[in-house]
DNA sequence: TTAATCACG
DNA sequence: ACGTACGTGATTAAC
């Protein structure tokens, strides 16, 4: 008797997931990779073939949608996407099954459960053998025959179903599942049965009319509700019946030879489970397959390079190109500690301590090519060891981040991208209690496997940069910018501490009089600062009508919702109170807490946002207030050094003369021409006035709509922000549609080409991918649409201010300046001038951003300069 | 860790 | 009938 086992891998896979995964944190293997599915599986497929010790077995799994999917649009409607982490461990399912001998199935179209039915069929055909499916899903017990079982799994153990225990258990034929099922449902499938017909019914009609079809001759029979609801749903119910009837003849070739159990190759089996680290499993192999393991495992471990650790880099010099990395412990790198260097070529390995760096600082200024992964990190580590570096042509960050991979500062993202074996920082230098720097052995190995990615994956980038027609935005803008942003940051802006703390008193004094007032009008203490707290307190106990109707459940105590009940003194006091305490807590003591011999070095993010722009952290200098007085007054601690003045630079409405050039919008580029006062000649286009009648608040809607124009607009998102009506809002769109010829016909091309290409591009060809154009929830789609507009905009605007900053850093490097530059503020350039300076200063800066790219429009750019921050504006 | 809030362009 | 303006970072409360 041949014994054929058939697992329903895809149900096993599930099961030891989502058992594994209520509690949200998933088990991982110490580089991050999500392990539990598999450490379930493993053990199940070690079990079954303990205890069944099978000749043949085959996996099943599902692949892709099935024939079903197409055919009910409703089927297993209501299941959530799989997890990415469980998808993750799927081809690692197959290698292990690969590793232990054990052959896997999938077909396009079908279940597992079709492939484990048509293989069941053959064994019913087949003399002198018997199956056995594995699985939890009862959907599998119609295909139980005199031949066939079921081993059912439980939450603990299993039952084993053959025909009598399923009569035992269902009154019915295992084949009579399936009219059970039309009946009943199954919500876990989305297959809708027959509508108020449960389980005890639906077992009571089919021990009477034993099918479905029978069922349905003898409708007449059939009093009462039952009736009716049979036969209400007779459609559904036969639909039913054929989603819940599994498929038993896909045209596979069931040569049972296919199937054979092949028995384990222990060095590969044994490699897995290491990768997994599921060291219980290595435990649970055999003797002597492990020995046998290890063996052929010993001459891989020669393969690896050895790692010369160098003492110094006095007389020491490399041939040719290579890879160079650096890791700190912490996330700053202007301050933590720093690991090592390594350098990496094909049978070369170097680590290189700190220290060591001083030794010989110059040696990283040799001719040799190099390559790394987050360049800026690398150039200000090497200047805080006394050294610099020069040839350092290629940043896979960069790379990365230009083709739209997942980039992080952590380079594992990248790596595993392109499957190379590499740490996640947090699994090797843990995280914020637990950050430790690890043994050197653990840091050098840990360092050089990374370097090894940036070496051996150059090549496949930059084809793929080339591929894109990236080349000029990589070379040419953001490799250049990265020394650009490396002097910013390291050169830092000087910051009065001492006005800042004493600013910070003044705050202080102001809010905490101003908690007690607010004590007092609501008649007991509270924190202020919760707004579940602030809620309970006005709209509950001191019963302040909520001025609007209430979104799940909670009341929000937002700046909007506040400034519409501001005649109430308590409002007007927690708004102010709100004021001084992000100013202070922020602005005061944030910013005193970065400052260092009296400067702040922030870190600018040159691969985060998805327009191109920068984003700055620790301490975020892009967001110093200004909008409102007192917090403009942070400003004031931002000075320049002994005689110098702060200056800043800005772009005068920089995104709205890059759209009316984009969209060829002529008399809106005609006003940019003639330097009009582009928000009051907008008004006037939209509300056919004469310029001179414009009144401030037709000017005041242009603006919005402008703005509205630059996000991708809506007539809901134009109503929120005018606090107008949607009607209204919708009327001052067309009007400005109307006005502007072309802009209607930019932007339906702009998303038509969007959806086409899944993509849009800047000016300098920067690529954002939208992923959001493919989904099928409306909202979610649109919201992608205003991406792809607002994208271009956006995007081109940083393209330009890149470009205009190389240009202004190497004029200042040629002329031999002192002056720097400090800031980048997305439109605006803040710089420290020497005093004897400013003039050819101001002369470089505005003649480099005004002339950096030609548009339809003139670009403009507007210069101040002062004795701090403030002053400059 | 996440949500709410608010600072900037 | 739906549910929205684009792009960021820091702080706090509350889990």
């Amino acid at each position: 008797m041949k014994k054929i086992i058939l697992v329903d891998g895809n149900n096993l896979l599930f099961r030891s997931f989502f058992a594994t995964s209520y509690s949200g944190v998933i088990m991982r293997n110490s580089k991050g990779f999500p392990t539990n599915a598999l450490y379930g599986f493993i053990n199940m497929l070690n079990k079954i073939i303990q205890e069944e010790n099978p000749e043949y077995i085959l996996v099943a799994l599902d692949h892709g949608k099935t024939f079903r999917h197409e055919k009910y649009e409703q089927y297993k409607g209501k299941r959530e996407e799989m997890p990415l982490e469980l998808k993750e461990q799927f081809p690692v399912a197959k290698e292990v099954m690969d590793a232990m001998g054990i052959s896997y199935l999938e077909v396009d179209h079908f279940e597992a459960d079709d492939i484990i039915g048509t293989y069941a069929k053959r064994i019913n055909q087949e003399p002198d053998c018997e199956g056995l499916i594995v699985s939890s899903d009862k959907d599998l017990l119609q295909l139980i025959t005199p031949k066939v079982k079921v081993k059912l799994l439980k939450q603990s153990g299993h039952i084993m179903m053959d025909e009598e225990e399923f009569r035992k258990t269902y009154h019915v034929d295992p084949i009579g599942m399936i009219d059970l099922k039309a009946l009943m449902g199954d919500p876990s499938d989305n297959i809708p049965g027959v509508k108020g017909i449960g389980e005890k019914t639906a077992i009571r009609l089919l021990e009477e009319y034993h099918t479905l079809d029978n069922l349905y001759a003898n409708l007449d029979q059939i009093k009462g509700a039952t009736h009716d609801k049979l036969a209400a749903d007779k459609v559904q119910a036969y639909a039913s019946q054929d989603l819940a009837t599994i498929y038993q003849d896909i045209d596979i070739d069931t040569d049972l030879e296919k199937i054979r159990y092949r028995h384990m190759d222990p060095a590969n089996y044994l490699k897995i489970l290491q990768r997994l680290e599921f060291h219980s499993l290595i435990k649970k192999i055999p003797k002597p397959l492990l020995k046998q393991a290890e063996k052929e495992e010993m001459p891989q471990e020669k393969n690896t390079t050895p790692v010369i650790v160098l003492d110094t880099l006095e007389n020491f010099s490399l041939e040719g190109d290579y890879a160079i990395y650096t890791e700190i412990v912490g996330a700053n790198y202007h301050y933590d500690e720093i690991v090592g260097i390594t350098l990496y070529q094909p049978g070369q390995a170097y680590f290189i301590k700190p220290e060591v760096v001083r030794t010989n600082p110059s040696f990283f200024q040799s001719d040799n090519v190099k390559y790394t992964y987050d360049l800026k990190k690398l150039m200000v580590v090497l200047k805080r060891l006394g050294a610099t570096i020069q040839n350092c042509s290629y940043d896979a960050m960069i790379a990365g981040y230009l083709l739209n991979y997942n980039v992080k500062e952590d380079i594992a993202y990248l790596a595993h991208a392109k499957d190379f074996e590499v740490g996640f920082y947090e699994a090797v230098y843990g995280k914020n209690a637990k950050l430790k720097k690890p043994e050197d052995a653990l840091c050098i190995a840990d360092l050089i496997a990374k370097c090894q990615f940036i070496y051996e994956t150059k090549e496949e980038f930059l084809q793929e940069i080339d591929k894109e027609g990236d080349r000029y935005l990589f070379e040419s803008i953001e490799m250049p910018l990265v020394e650009v942003l490396e002097d910013m940051e390291t050169t830092g802006i000087r910051v009065d501490q001492e006005y800042l703390t004493s600013f910070g008193e003044e705050l202080k004094e102001e809010f905490t009089s101003i908690e007690k007032e607010i004590y007092q009008l609501a008649g007991i203490e509270f924190n202020i600062s919760s707004p579940k707290q602030l809620a309970n307190v006005l709209f509950e106990r001191l019963q302040i009508p909520y001025p609007k109707k209430i979104k799940d459940q909670n009341y929000s105590t937002s700046k909007e919702i506040l400034d519409k009940i501001s005649d109430y003194a308590i409002v007007e006091k927690v708004l102010r109170y709100r004021t001084l305490t992000k100013i202070y807590t922020t602005y005061v003591v944030g910013m005193i807490d970065e400052i260092h011999d009296g400067r702040v070095h922030t870190i600018f993010n040159q691969t985060l946002t998805r327009t191109g722009r920068l984003s700055s952290v620790m301490p975020n200098l892009q967001n110093i207030p200004i909008r409102l007085e007192e917090g403009k007054r942070i400003r004031k601690a931002f000075i320049p050094d002994e005689d110098s003045y702060l200056l800043s630079s800005d772009y005068s409405q920089i995104e709205l003369r890059i759209f009316a050039s984009l969209s060829n919008a002529e008399n809106m580029i005609h006003a940019f021409q003639n330097d009009d006062d582009i928000h009051a000649r907008t008004a006037s286009d939209i509300f056919h006035v004469p310029i001179e009648e414009v009144t401030k608040d037709m000017r005041r809607t242009a603006k919005a709509v402008n703005f509205g124009i630059i996000y991708g607009i809506s007539s809901f998102g134009l109503s929120e922000d005018l606090k107008i009506d949607v009607t209204t809002a919708k009327k001052f769109i067309e009007g400005y549609l109307n006005a502007y010829p072309g802009i209607r016909d930019y932007m339906d091309t702009l998303i038509r080409n969007a959806y086409r290409d899944g993509y849009v591009k800047t000016i300098m060809g920067r690529k954002r991918t939208i992923e959001e154009l493919k989904n099928k929830n409306y909202a979610v789609r649109s919201s992608g649409e205003r991406m792809a507009l607002n994208t271009p905009i956006q995007g081109s605007s940083a393209d330009i201010l890149k470009k205009a900053m190389i240009e202004i850093y190497r004029e200042f490097q040629k002329q031999g300046l002192q002056s720097k530059m400090l800031i980048q503020v997305h439109d605006e350039l803040v710089f420290n001038v020497k005093k004897e300076e400013m003039d050819i200063v101001q002369k470089i800066v505005k003649e480099k951003m005004e002339n950096v790219y030609q548009f339809k429009v003139p670009l403009k750019v507007d210069i101040e300069f002062g004795v701090d921050w403030y002053d400059a504006k």
